[in-house]
RNA sequence: GCGAGAGUAGCCGAGUCGGUCAAAGGCGCUGGAUUUAGGGUCCAGUCGUGUAGACGUUCGCAGGUUCGAAUCCUGCCUCUCGCACCA
C-alpha cells in the first residue's frame, strides 16, 4: 500500500501479497533429485492430520526448514520431504462423534479449526477428515515457506505404502522379531476393545499387577487367595474373609472354587471358563478349616476390611510379616478371640527381630487398621524383606534363599505342583473407559509382538546410539534408558486405519509400528506411485532397498534407477522430532533400521525438540489453548512467525508463544528491509568501513558455526542482532554528513543471505532488490574473507567504545556540565607491567618478579599500585583482547587523535589528549593501558 | 513412585572444563530526541547505594571445597518430558 506521500506502508495485506508472490516462485523450487552435489537428507516426524496446525507444530517443521535452507545455500543437495500419518483409530472416533452429533467435537472442528459446513458434513467418513487436513497442512506449510519436496507426499494408507509395510514386516517376521504372545491389557467389555490410557475416563495411571492364586483346600472346593508374596505361604496362620460379602462357588477350568463375584467376572476375562453354581455368604465360612500342603490346616477368620473387588476376595494372613494382618489379628485377640493363633515368622531380615510386622507397627505407634501410617509401614517391611530378607529353616528346601529368589521359585512351584494360576488386576481402582463402562484386565493371546526385549537386538541399538550424532547430547542417556526399559511391543490392533498383517489378516499394524522406516520410502515415493501396487511384492522392495534378488514383475531399468536414488539419499542425515517421542518412535525406528538395513545405511543423527507453550500454558486442542499457525501467518506474516519461533529458544528448549511479543519481531524485519534498501545506493569510503567489514567476517563465522550446530536461536542472535548492533556503532562513528560507504552494500548482500534461512520471504524479495538474479534460496552462503579481518582496527574501536562508555558513566554521576575532557594516556612502563601480569604463570607473585627490575623499583609505590590495578583490569577484559593487547599494543595517542572530532561531536565538548606523564592532574596517575585516565572539568 | 532433564534479573534466555560476571542479546518498562499521521526511528536507563569511571548484595534453598563459585561436591525444594499397545 502506498500512502499519499508515495511511501510504502507495511500492512498485513501487503505482507501477504509479497509472500504470495515469493511462494509462487518457490512452487517447485525445492523438488530435489540426485545430483553431482553432496546430499543432505533430513526428515521430521510426519503429522497425524486430524486437526488444524497450531504454532507448536509450526516450530517442529520450521526449524528443520531453517537447517534445510542453510545447507542448500552451502551447496548441498538437500531433501526435505513430508507425508501424512493416517494410521490408527483417533479419526475413527472423531468421525463417529461427529456423526452422532457430539456438540464438543463439532464445536472444535467448526469453530476452532474453521472447517466449512459442507466439508464438516462429510466428516462422518474418517478418510474425509484426514484428506481435508492433509491438504490444509500442505497449504499452511507452503504458506510458512517450508522448502519441502511435495512430489514425495503420501499417506500411510495408500496401497503402495501398505506394500512397503508388508515388505518391512516380512523381514521382521522371518527374523522372528514379530511373535505371537499372550498379554494382559486394559479392556473395555462395552467397546469390546483394548483401551489405552488416553481412552480412560478414570484410572489412567492404574497398572496391571500380576498376582498368583494360592489355593487352599476347603470342604469340597478350593479357596484361592491372591498374593504377590507366594513365599509367605510358610507363615500363613489363617485366612481372612469378609462376612458381609456374598461369594460364589464357580466351576473354573473344571475345578470348583470359591471367589467373590467380582473375581469370577475378572477370571472370565482372563482365559478361564467360569460357570457359577452357587452363592455363599462370607459369614457362613467363618470358622471353617482349610489347608494347603505348604502351610497345613488354618482357620478362616472374619475381616470386614477384605475387599471383594481385590484379588479373589479372600486373603491369606501372614501376621509375622504383613502389618495389616498383624493388626487385624491383634484387634481380634484384644477382644479375646482366636487367642491361640501366634504369628509364624519365616523370614529373617537385618534390622528387625523375629516378627518384623509387629516391630514396625509398634515402632510407628500404630493403634488400629485405620491409621494412615499403615501403608507406609507395610511398604517399609515389604521393602526391607525383599531387599535383605532370607528364608528361615521352617521353609524346608527353600531355607536360606533371598526373598527375591524364593518369591519366583515358590510362584513356579505353586503353578506346577499345587494348581495355582496367575491372576491379573489393577493396582488402583476404579478404571473406567471413556464410554463410561468399567474396564478390566483381559488376556489377549493372539496378539502380535515386536520383540524389543531381545537383548541382542537391544545391544545393537545401544551400539548405534553410541555412534549417533545427537542434538542436544544430553538425550543420549534417555535413549539408552529407553532401550533398556523397552519390553515386547504389541504391534497390531483390531480396529483403525492401516495395513493388514499379511500372515494374519484379522490384525492391522498399529501406528507406532508402521512408521519406523518410512524415511526410506520417501526416497522413491514420487516414482513408485507409477508402479501398480499388486506388482510391489517384497522381492521388488528387496531389490530397491537391499540390492538383492531378481524380481520379474517390474521393469528392471526402473528398479535400478529407484535403487540408485535410494542409495543416493540414504542413510538420512538427521531426524527431527519432539522429545516426547524418544521413549517410543525415535527409539523404535533405530530398532527397525537395525533389523532391516545394512550397517552403512543406519541413521546418522537426531535432533530432539523441546515442547511448546502458549501464553505460559501447555498447548492443547481439546482445552482450546491453541493458536493456529495459519492465523498467526495471517496476523503477523510468515517470516515474523518463523523468526519469532526460531528466536525464542534453541530447538531443544521449550518455547512459549505470546502474541504480545510477536509484533516487535515484525519491526525488526522492517528495520532490516529499510536498511538493505538504503544500502543499495551506498558508495564511497569512510574511516570506519574497514572496521565494519572486519566485524562482518566475524558475524559470518559465528552464524555459520551456530547453524552447523543446529543453534538456530544463536544464529539469529549473530546474524540479526549482532550485525544490527555493529551497524549502530558504525553509523555513530560516521563522519558528519556521511551516510556510509560502499561497505554497507557488502553488508547488505551478506546480511540478506545470512538471514535467508530464517526469514526467506523477506530475503528473497531483498535479494532481488539488491539486483541479484535467481533465488536467494539457492544463493551461495557468505564465506568469511580473512583478508578483510582487521584486528588492529577492531582493537582501536574497542578502545574508543570502552572510553566513551567510561566517560558517559562519569558524566552521569557528577553533577556538573562538563566544559572540557582530558584523556591521559598510560605511560609505556605501565604497558610493560601489563605484559608481565598478562603473561605471568602465577599472577600472585608478579609484584615480586617485577620489583627485581631496577627501573621498576625506582618507581616505588607507584609501581606496586600499578600492578594491582593492572591485574584487576586484566581480569575484567576478555582474555582474547588481553592477548591481543600484549602481542599488538595499540598506539593510543594516534587512535584518540584520529577519533578526536568524533569524541567532541559525541559529547559536545572540547577534548585534549595528553600522555599521563605530562599532566599534573591528580587523576592522571589512574591511566592504565587500554583505559586512559579521564579528567572532566 | 521410577527414568531423563531443567531452575540465572519483570519475561525469554547467554554464561556451567572455577577468576573474562552485576552477569551478553532480545522483549517489556522508564526517560529523552525526532517535521514521529500510525504499534515509526534513534539515544540513554532498567538490583541497591554513590558529586569521578566505584562499592555493596545477587544466579531455586541450605551447607561444603577453594585465595576465589552462577560455574565443583552434598542434601532439600520446584518445574518439564516419558512411564507403553497411543498420536
Amino acid at each position: 500500500m502506498i500512502n499519499c506521500e508515495g511511501e510504502l506502508i507495511v500492512t498485513e495485506d501487503t505482507i501477504q501479497m509479497a509472500e504470495a508472490e515469493v511462494a509462487g516462485a518457490w512452487k517447485r523450487a525445492f523438488e530435489s533429485d540426485p545430483s553431482e552435489k553432496e546430499k543432505y537428507y533430513i526428515t521430521v516426524a510426519y503429522p497425524y492430520p486430524s486437526g488444524a496446525m497450531h504454532v507448536g507444530h509450526g516450530r517442529t517443521y520450521i526449524v528443520p526448514d531453517v537447517i534445510a535452507r542453510f545447507w542448500r545455500m552451502r551447496g548441498k543437495q538437500v531433501l526435505y520431504p513430508m507425508a501424512f500419518h493416517v494410521t490408527g483409530s483417533p479419526v475413527i472416533g472423531i468421525s463417529k462423534r461427529i456423526a452422532r452429533g457430539d456438540e464438543k467435537t463439532i464445536t472444535l472442528y467448526r469453530d476452532l479449526y474453521k472447517v466449512p459446513e459442507d466439508v464438516l458434513a462429510r466428516f462422518s467418513d474418517p478418510l474425509a477428515i484426514v484428506e481435508h487436513f492433509s491438504d490444509e497442512y500442505e497449504r499452511v506449510m507452503r504458506r510458512l515457506g517450508l522448502s519441502i519436496d511435495w512430489r514425495r507426499r503420501f499417506t500411510t494408507i495408500i496401497p503402495q505404502y501398505s506394500k512397503f509395510i508388508e515388505w518391512q514386516y516380512s523381514h521382521l517376521y522371518a527374523q522372528e522379531r514379530v511373535v505371537r504372545g499372550a498379554h494382559p491389557v486394559k479392556y473395555c467389555p462395552q467397546c469390546e476393545n483394548p483401551v489405552g490410557d488416553h481412552d480412560l475416563l478414570e484410572g489412567d495411571r492404574a497398572e496391571v499387577v500380576k498376582f498368583i492364586f494360592v489355593n487352599f483346600q476347603a470342604d469340597g472346593f478350593l479357596i484361592p487367595c491372591a498374593t504377590l508374596r507366594p513365599e509367605t505361604i510358610f507363615g500363613v496362620t489363617n485366612l481372612w474373609i469378609n462376612p458381609d460379602v456374598r461369594y460364589v462357588k464357580a466351576e473354573i477350568d473344571g475345578v470348583v472354587w470359591l471367589v467373590s463375584r467380582e473375581a469370577a467376572e475378572k477370571l472370565s476375562m482372563q482365559k478361564h471358563t467360569v460357570s457359577i453354581i452357587d452363592e455363599i455368604n462370607g459369614a457362613d465360612l467363618v470358622g471353617s478349616m482349610v489347608s494347603h500342603p505348604l502351610s497345613g490346616k488354618v482357620q478362616i477368620l472374619p475381616a470386614p476390611f477384605v475387599d471383594p473387588d481385590m484379588g479373589s476376595g479372600v486373603v491369606m494372613s501372614v501376621p509375622a510379616h504383613a502389618p495389616y494382618d498383624y493388626i487385624a489379628l491383634r484387634d481380634l485377640q484384644q477382644k479375646g478371640e482366636y487367642t491361640d493363633i501366634v504369628p509364624i515368622p519365616l523370614i529373617s531380615v537385618d534390622g528387625y527381630g523375629a516378627v518384623p510386622a509387629q516391630e514396625a507397627v509398634e515402632r510407628a505407634g500404630i493403634h488400629d487398621q485405620l491409621d494412615p501410617k499403615m501403608d507406609e509401614v507395610t511398604q517399609e517391611v515389604y521393602g526391607a524383606e525383599f531387599t535383605r530378607g532370607k528364608l528361615l529353616p521352617l521353609c524346608g528346601e527353600h531355607e536360606g534363599k533371598p526373598v527375591r529368589v524364593a518369591r519366583d521359585d515358590l510362584g513356579d512351584v505353586m503353578e506346577r505342583d499345587y494348581g495355582s494360576i496367575r491372576f491379573f488386576d489393577f493396582d488402583t481402582q476404579p478404571v473406567i473407559c471413556r464410554c463410561g463402562s468399567r474396564a478390566y484386565v483381559r488376556i489377549l493371546d493372539d496378539q502380535w509382538f515386536l520383540t524389543y526385549s531381545d537383548p541382542i537386538w537391544k545391544q545393537q541399538v545401544h551400539d548405534q546410539i553410541s555412534s549417533l550424532s545427537l542434538v542436544p547430547p544430553e538425550v543420549r542417556a534417555e535413549f539408552d534408558r529407553t532401550v533398556d526399559w523397552l519390553k515386547d511391543w504389541a504391534c497390531t490392533r483390531r480396529v483403525g486405519l492401516g495395513t493388514r498383517v499379511p500372515w494374519d489378516s484379522n490384525w492391522l499394524f498399529e501406528p507406532l509400528s508402521d512408521s519406523t522406516v518410512y524415511m526410506a520410502y520417501y526416497t522413491i515415493a514420487h516414482r513408485i506411485s507409477d508402479i501398480p501396487p499388486e506388482s510391489l511384492t517384497p522381492d521388488v522392495f528387496d531389490y530397491i532397498f537391499l540390492g538383492k534378488g531378481d524380481p520379474k514383475g517390474v521393469d528392471r531399468q526402473l528398479l535400478d534407477s529407484l535403487r540408485s536414488e535410494f542409495l543416493y539419499w540414504y542413510p538420512y542425515n538427521y531426524r527431527f522430532s519432539a522429545k516426547d517421542l524418544i521413549s517410543n518412535h525415535l527409539t523404535f525406528q533405530l530398532f527397525h533400521h537395525r533389523a532391516i538395513f545394512p550397517d552403512d545405511l543406519q541413521p546418522e543423527g537426531m535432533v530432539v525438540f523441546g515442547m511448546g507453550l502458549l501464553n505460559g500454558a501447555k498447548m492443547s486442542s481439546s482445552k482450546g489453548n491453541v493458536f493456529l499457525l495459519e492465523d498467526a501467518a495471517d496476523e503477523f506474516g510468515a517470516d515474523t512467525v518463523r523468526m519469532f519461533l526460531v528466536g525464542s529458544a534453541e530447538p531443544w528448549q521449550d518455547f512459549d508463544w505470546r502474541n504480545e511479543l510477536v509484533s516487535s519481531t515484525r519491526k525488526q524485519i522492517e528495520r532490516l528491509t529499510s536498511y538493505v534498501q538504503d544500502g543499495v545506493l551506498s558508495a564511497g569510503e569512510t574511516g570506519v568501513d574497514s572496521w565494519l567489514a572486519s566485524r562482518l567476517q566475524r558475524r559470518i563465522v559465528q552464524t555459520t558455526t551456530a547453524l552447523e550446530l543446529f543453534q538456530t536461536r544463536q544464529a539469529l542472535q549473530e546474524a540479526y542482532f549482532g550485525i544490527e548492533s555493529d551497524l549502530k556503532w558504525y553509523r555513530r562513528r560516521l563522519p558528519a554528513g556521511s551516510d556510509g560507504g560502499a561497505v554497507m552494500r557488502q553488508v547488505a548482500d551478506a546480511w540478506v543471505r545470512l538471514l535467508a534461512p530464517i526469514i526467506p520471504f523477506t530475503c528473497e524479495k531483498l535479494w532481488g532488490d539488491l539486483g541479484h538474479e535467481g533465488l536467494v534460496s539457492y544463493a551461495e552462503w557468505p564465506l568469511p574473507d580473512a583478508a578483510l579481518l582487521n584486528p588492529a582496527v577492531e582493537q582501536a574501536e574497542d578502545l574508543i567504545m570502552r572510553t566513551v562508555e567510561d566517560i558517559e558513566s562519569i558524566i552521569r554521576i557528577i553533577p556538573m556540565t562538563p566544559s572540557k575532557v582530558t584523556l591521559c594516556l598510560a605511560p609505556s612502563w605501565k604497558y610493560d607491567v601489563f605484559n608481565v601480569v598478562a603473561t605471568a604463570e602465577d599472577r600472585r607473585v608478579v609484584t615480586k618478579e617485577l620489583m627485581k627490575d631496577e627501573s621498576m623499583r625506582s618507581l616505588g609505590k607507584e609501581a606496586v599500585n600499578a600492578v594491582n590495578q593492572v591485574t584487576k583490569l586484566i581480569h575484567s577484559l576478555p582474555p582474547q583482547l588481553v592477548t591481543e593487547i600484549v602481542s599488538n599494543p595499540p598506539d593510543e595517542l594516534a587512535i584518540f587523535t584520529q577519533a578526536l572530532s568524533f569524541l567532541e561531536e559525541e559529547f559536545k565538548v572540547a577534548f585534549e589528549i595528553v600522555p599521563a606523564e605530562e599532566s599534573t592532574h591528580a587523576k592522571a596517575g589512574m591511566a592504565l593501558p587500554f583505559k586512559p585516565a579521564i579528567i572532566i572539568e
